[in-house]
Formats: structure tokens, C-alpha cells, sequence
DNA sequence: AAAATACTTGACTAAATCAGTCGGGCTTTG
DNA sequence: CAAAGCCCGACTGATTTAGTCAAGTATTTT
């Protein structure tokens, strides 16, 4: 019934993945300033802003004004998904020429309809199973110890594998 | 030694990925002419010829000239990923500001090398781990029994297991 | 109360990319 | 030779990227 969608890997997406990081990496210490952000990982302020308008749209985000105040995570990192950022703030796009009709299995036309089903389920399926969690683990162990990534590789595909 | 790289995943990186599915079905035919693509698809003919010259560039497919001529695959559609030919005609995207310097270590500058390192390896080993060749098998399998969509898909998983 | 901090929103923009089109080649088969 | 089909370069309108700019509003500190 809902269309096949396909995520859009680009240099916006992994600007937005990247802050994200950042806020997750920094959660202790309460509301992280957009300013930070941008000094920090060398991204433009006013387009953090934009970025960050629609990660606080989709509820991924929330924030606290003034003084002091800035962005958090509005959920256990562990609870979002590579997916769940990209998507937030690139669109997705449809797959099929068809427009998601079903009637385009009955004749010939959509071959390809099936193809784009399975495999942007795969990728998608792929990207949520990759949380930010996953990967602040994965920085801090390979930040103390420098054995850790074989680790949190294996354990990021057992997720994956379990569907 | 060699950058950080990041697939891209667009529309135009599906039309190539579907124009040589197409190639991979029809391929007991012989060579296949891109016009006929073009009608099953429904790409234009023109930007077809631009994908496919980068893709012949790559040596992933090769081609016939003159009537009855077209294109073929050049290599084994178990041997071919869908990697493969997103990056032949998008192509490959900088993951860190830094440019790939490997000085971004020692300062503290570029956090997020170790991230887009581990997760750009993780999506391009996801996105080599399915082949051509699987795709096929999947459409193939689901048009004659309609039971096996589960089987092909834990099959990919499995490649993608191995590293 | 004033000032500073920081989020919020809207409008605008240069540059790049997308998704083609157009026009002309070159090669091979019938 | 004519037609089919690959090959190549240049060009283009529309959209997206990656911002900038300006003007807010809310909150805290002084």
C-alpha cells in the first residue's frame, strides 16, 4: 500500500548525521549550542539551522532557548537510526516510474518494481539497523582500547541480520 | 593511504543500476540496444548513452557496433556489484572536511573521521555484497515459485556476513 | 530593565548537479 | 550504400546544495 521510497545518500545527510553525532557525543553536558556545532565540525551556522529545523520537525531533536540553551536528543541514542537522520533531512524519493501504482504489475511495464522493493528494503533495512548509539560506541572504544572495531562491526551487522 | 569515500546514492545512480539489470535479463539475447532499454524502462535514449559510457569506462560493461549491436555485460553478473556501478556513474564523494590529510588525527579537528571511515566501509561493504547476479536470482525466483524472497534476501545477508 | 545568548523563521542566492536534448560523428551489417 | 546503433561534445532548464542575510522570539544573566 505505501509507496517504495529510497533513501538519498549525500553530503547533506552526512552533515546532518555528523551533528547529530556531535550532540550525542556531548549529551552530558546539557543543551549543545548550534555554535558549538558549526566550530566544532566546520559546518555553516545558518545551515545547521536549517538542518536542525527539520531534525526538530520529525522529533529527533528537541531544544531549550536562551542563555545556555541549545539542542538535545529527544530519544535514547541507541533509539536513532543513520535512517532516521538522513531521512529527516533529505527527502525521499520514489523508486518506481511507475508511482508506486499497483496496477503496474499486471502488465509488463514496472520490471523493475520488484528490484526496487527488495532492495531499497535492504538499504534501508541496513541503515536503521545502524544506530548513533552504535557509533559513539564505536568511537569511544576505539578511542581507549585499538582492538574494538572487528566488535561493534560484527555487532552492527547481527542487527542487521536479525532482519 | 587512499581517501574516505562515500557512495551516493540518486536517481541517477537507480537508472543505471536498472538499465543493467535490464542488461543482466535479456542477456542470452546478445547484445542489447540501448533503444530497447530506453522502451522497457523508460529512460531517454540520450542520458542512457552518457550512463553507459561511464560505465563502459569502468569496464563493466563492453559494446557492438553497427545493426544487431549493443551492449553487453563484461563480466559475470555474480562478479558485478551494485556498488560497482553506482560509483561508475556517480561518482565518489569526500567524507571529512579534512580532505583525507592524515595530520586531521593529531589535532583535534576532524572527529568525525573514524565515523565516516567505519560507517562509509560499512554501507560500500553492504552495497559490494550485492550482486547482479543475486538481483536476477531474486526476480527470477519470485516470478516462478512466490515463496523465496526470504531465502534470497538471507542469502545477501550472509555475503555481506562475511565482511 | 537591559543585554546577551541562542533558537526560529523567511527570503534570497551562486554554484553545482540532474536529467535530459541536440547535432553530429564513426562502424558494422544487409 | 543505407540503415542501425554506438560514440562524443556541447548545451540547457529545472532543481538541489550549501549556504547568507535579516529579522524576529524566548530565556537568562547582570
Amino acid at each position: 500500500m505505501n509507496r517504495v521510497k529510497f533513501v538519498k545518500l549525500t553530503t547533506k545527510g552526512r552533515y546532518a548525521v555528523t551533528a547529530v553525532f556531535d550532540l550525542a557525543l556531548h549529551k552530558a553536558s546539557g543543551p549543545i549550542a548550534l555554535a558549538g556545532i558549526s566550530q566544532r565540525q566546520n559546518i555553516s551556522l545558518s545551515y545547521l539551522e536549517q538542518l536542525f529545523r527539520r531534525l526538530r520537525k520529525k522529533g529527533l531533536v528537541d531544544s531549550v532557548r536562551g542563555p545556555g540553551g541549545g539542542y538535545r536528543l529527544a530519544l535514547d541514542p541507541m533509539d536513532i537510526s543513520i535512517a532516521d537522520v538522513i531521512l529527516a533531512v533529505d527527502e525521499k524519493v520514489e523508486t518506481t516510474s511507475c508511482g508506486g501504482l499497483s496496477n503496474c504489475k499486471d502488465n509488463g511495464q514496472c520490471l523493475t518494481h520488484d528490484l526496487w522493493e527488495s532492495l531499497s528494503q535492504q538499504i534501508n533495512g541496513f541503515l536503521s539497523g545502524v544506530t548513533l548509539g552504535q557509533l559513539v560506541q564505536n568511537h569511544e572504544a576505539k578511542h581507549s582500547t585499538q582492538q574494538s572495531l572487528k566488535f561493534s562491526l560484527s555487532q552492527t551487522l547481527q542487527s542487521v541480520r536479525e532482519r
